[in-house]
DNA sequence: ATTATCTATAGATCTATAGATAATGC
DNA sequence: ATTATCTATAGATCTATAGATAATGC
């Protein structure tokens, strides 16, 4: 019998929340299964429970991981410049941009673990873009629309962007409709 | 024994397709059961199986109904007015804005089977809101947006809304933040 | 001694097929 | 005669708990 091989806790932990993330973003939530994570890091889905004791509870975690990674990118576009180049750099991404579409849409539905989790994440991040907005481009801007709208519709842009670009990437270029939107933002009318 | 209720079929395929919409919108594709849906029409499961054959057949036809609806409306939208008429008409109507968020993003995933029915349907929206938006608008528009890129962006920017909006339905109106898009696309800055 | 990982297993589901039964339509 | 609906059931999964085993750390 090969000796079982046994992981650092921390780095098995780790290869555990980026294989989930993977399965949570190919089949969704409810799709995935605990045993399709295991698999991946090789693991019985008895081993992944010895380190996140439920299913959801996982997906918290992934959550909040993902969290630790978007916010530092929120954080650091503080103006339409590096939101530009943060959607840019997202058209490469297209596994981390489906885990995020899928993941919260998802989470509108019956008693999801993850609903809680994205109502802050929009409240927090409309409220930080709504003051960089205001400070970039004054309130109301030069489009007319008051910082708050922007904001929002700035937001809601990119979310439908991406699921238009996930279905067909190659009719839908995020990147250039994104500065196309802030452009009209930033007041260039013909 | 109660004698065994026999409906009309067509009564019956009806009741089972608005029954299966609202569980998928609920939990779903993956979440769902037929069970759930056999419930709610007040069959058992292999009942509703008598009549679509497959959950993927149920999901596809429930589509087809929607879609009918949905192409109805669309088609009826050639101008603004009418897309913003629409959105004022669908905040009143979550659980169908949701069947929808859900749906679409879910469809991203492996092997769903509505992958090919939004990829379509977005293909068609896009182009029909394009043509619309030439005629009104001309192309470019007066906010410098080619027909494409507004048709694209108000499309994002609905589906964008519909998802924040679903979150936190007090803090986000949809129907206002629309015409303020709509409004940018018209050239009205300040 | 602790703990990472496994085997065993209970208890729920879930989809789909096969075939029986009874209500309807001709 | 047809068909709407049911019971029975095969065959997959899936989550979570209990407890055994062996590798690691002191």
């Amino acid at each position: 019998m090969t000796p079982r091989r046994r992981a650092q806790p921390e780095v098995r932990r780790a290869e555990i929340l980026t294989a989930a993330l993977e399965v949570f973003s190919e089949r969704g939530y409810r799709g995935a299964s605990l045993g399709k994570v295991a698999e991946r890091v090789g693991l019985t889905q008895q081993g992944v429970l010895h380190y996140f004791h439920s299913k959801d509870a996982l997906l918290i975690e992934v959550l909040r991981l993902r969290d630790e990674i978007d916010v530092r990118e929120i954080d650091g576009s503080k103006r339409l410049d590096d939101i530009e180049r943060l959607v840019a750099g997202n058209a490469t991404k297209p596994g981390l941009i489906q885990s995020f579409t899928v993941l919260s849409a998802e989470s509108v539905t019956e008693d999801h673990p993850a609903k809680q989790y994205f109502v802050d994440r929009y409240s927090d991040v409309r409220a930080k873009l709504t003051m960089s907005l205001r400070t970039e481009l004054g309130d109301p801007g030069p489009s007319g629309l008051s910082a708050e709208e922007a904001a929002t519709l700035l937001i809601a842009v990119m979310d439908g962007l991406q699921l238009q670009w996930l279905l067909q990437p190659e009719d839908v270029d995020m990147a250039s409709l994104v500065q196309a939107f802030t452009r009209v933002l930033r007041g260039a009318a013909i």
